[in-house]
RNA sequence: GGCUCCAUGGUCAAGCGGUUAAGACACCGCCCUUUCACGGCGGUAUCCCGGGUUCGAGUCCCGGUGGAGUCACCA
């Protein structure tokens, strides 16, 4: 019984059986079909969209079924970690509508399956190391990395498959008094599986998005247990998943080379496997290629999560557009059901794509458009206040000093059958809307080139003379056709379509005078309502002004 | 290089052996219109290539090609 003394030699100090896990975390009590999900990141400070499209996709697949979704911090790597990032993690995704059910959270651990820091589970992965040593299924490793790295010298001299395997795993058969000796002299060890897998042999694993994948079983004598005494990723997540109870296990098709390790060691620990759900990775199209390529952290840091919150991307609106790239048939169910909860579309694992995405910042522009145009404006203020006050300090005193005046702005033709869809995220929005301060405003487009300097200067001299704040829209603009008609451009734009030559321009090009000088810019929204909103100081004042540039 | 995944317009994509090959974004034109936005109408543009199977292939099979991923005591 030598694999016995072996196992106790190496961990002396784990006392549980398998069987005390297995009663400790027994199974979920959860309705039929309901998903347990889980999200699994390393505390690496960095979260992308990617991370938060695999994240929608856990969430939605566990809420929508009535099961549970949770955080795991995956923390077996300490030379990865950086310090806050379980916090800004945790903050990211809540701003972006990801909240768990279990697990880590803002106020520390909760649920009956912790603990849920990987880094605080050690005697959990070393308990089934130990059974698997015991079993012969696995065994210490004492290779140095020099000897590793020879060895993958020359297996690529000879042009052998890399990696320790076969005959190249020296240690799979020390003896019980060779490991008592090395580790008296201190030697440090890793635990390797012992591979029965033959490379010819192949299996099959159902994929929830993918369906049947084929590979050949694993050989190779994976490292199950670091120097540190803490797993590797392969074996955290099959412990862990089957701990925890993961009916579904949601991750990026990087994952997918590994998974005949993961099967493999499902089998050599005589668990069920989980359905596995290979996702594809966002992609983006490199500038100086031209080529499709996966996102990357260090090159595109536009695509983390903290961009979105930065420009004023609505939350719901990140989650919309993810949404249509995560189940294609979202935005159909979408244009059918207008004002229905996101929550309450039929997001299924199946109808996820299984070819590279292409991010497309102009179809969240799209989407965020819709949304915003089915907010309130009273509810896209408080997001405005919301934001600013977390990025742009600047703006906060100025928004906040002005609410109802905004409410107003963001109303401008909102109601009824065709709203206006012209706010798209917040930087965007305030810049939209700016002319409305002072502080602001500035002229900006040129005047129009159907009139002169001189026909400016009386527009604008006619339009103050004959502003009256009460007038309502349509006497209002009567008075700027009568002014376009008496300086010679055409009352109808028609008109001066048809004959051009007959007319200056037409009262579009008059009435743009008039909108350089309120709003500093040849395109906004109607003008009337604007000089409702401004009172009828600024709009004299600006006038005036105006009039002045021409003198 | 080995292994794996993927392949329909510029982008996201429907399609499941017989379709005029949906739809959305972007782009262009027209209409609406005092500008812009919205909305409406229309347009440009796609089945990677080559072999099979079949009366018939985007759809099935094989082989190329291309792209991606992976081959750590990182996840």
């Amino acid at each position: 019984m030598d694999r016995k003394k072996l196992a106790n030699l190496l961990f002396p100090r784990i006392k549980d059986t398998p069987d005390d896990l297995e009663a400790r975390y027994p199974k979920r009590n959860l309705p039929d079909g309901a998903m347990v999900t889980r999200l699994g990141p390393s505390p690496t400070g960095f979260i992308h969209l990617g991370n938060l499209y695999s994240a929608l996709a856990d969430e939605r697949l566990a809420h929508r079924s009535g099961g549970v979704c949770f955080l795991r911090i995956e923390d077996t790597d300490d030379k990865r970690e950086v310090e806050g990032a379980v916090p800004a993690l945790l903050s990211a995704l809540h701003y972006f509508g990801i909240d768990f059910d279990e697990g880590v959270g803002a106020n520390g651990e909760t649920g009956a399956y912790g603990p849920y820091y990987q880094s605080a589970r050690k005697d959990i992965y070393q308990c089934y190391v130990k059974h698997l040593v015991a079993q012969g299924k696995a065994y210490p490793c004492f290779m140095s990395e020099e000897e590793i790295a020879d060895i993958r010298a020359s297996q690529e001299q000879n042009k052998e498959n890399p990696g320790i395997y076969g005959t190249y795993a020296k240690h799979r058969d020390l003896s019980f008094d060779d490991v008592v000796s090395r580790i008296g002299e201190g030697e440090e060890f890793v635990i390797r599986l012992r591979s029965e897998g033959d490379d010819q042999r192949y299996f099959t694993v159902t994929d929830a998005i993918r369906g049947e994948l084929s590979m050949p079983e694993n050989v190779q004598d994976v490292v199950i247990l670091k120097k540190t005494g803490l797993p590797t990723y392969h074996f955290a997540h099959v412990v862990d998943d089957h701990l925890m109870r993961t009916t579904h296990v949601v991750r990026g098709e990087e994952w997918m080379a590994s998974l005949p390790i993961h099967v493999q060691l499902f089998e050599a620990l005589g668990w069920e496997l989980p359905v596995y759900c290979h996702n594809t990775v966002l992609m983006k199209i490199d500038e100086e290629s031209g080529q499709k390529r996966k996102l990357s952290k260090r090159r595109d840091p536009e695509l983390s999560l903290e961009y979105y919150q930065k420009e004023g991307y609505v939350p719901e609106a990140v989650r919309e557009y993810l949404m249509t790239i995560l189940n294609s048939d979202y935005e159909e169910w979408r244009t059918a059901n207008p004002d229905e909860p996101l929550e309450s579309f039929d997001f299924s694992a199946e109808k996820m794509g299984s070819s590279g995405t292409l991010f497309d910042l102009d179809k969240l522009n799209d989407v965020s458009k819709n949304v915003l145009a089915r907010m309130t404006a009273g509810d896209i203020l408080s997001f405005m206040l919301q934001w600013a006050a977390e990025y742009q300090p600047a703006l906060c005193s100025l928004l906040t000093a002005n609410e109802d005046k905004l409410v107003r702005i963001f109303d401008i033709d909102r109601d009824g059958p065709k709203p206006r869809k012209d706010l798209v995220y917040g930087r965007q929005i305030f810049e939209f809307i700016s002319y409305f301060f002072d502080d602001h405003f500035m002229i900006r487009d040129d005047f129009p080139a159907e009139c002169s300097p001189k026909d400016c200067k009386e527009i604008l001299r006619r339009y103050l003379a004959g502003y009256d704040p009460g007038d309502d829209n349509s006497a209002w603009f009567g008075k700027i056709r009568t002014l376009a008609g008496d300086l010679g451009y055409a009352v109808k734009p028609k008109d001066h379509k048809k004959n051009p030559e007959l007319y200056k321009g037409h009262v579009g090009h008059v009435s743009n005078v008039i909108r350089i000088a309120l709003t500093g810019r040849s395109a906004s929204p109607d003008l009337w309502t604007i000089q409702q909103i401004m009172g009828a100081d600024a709009v004299k004042r600006r006038i005036a002004e105006a009039h002045g540039l021409f003198d």
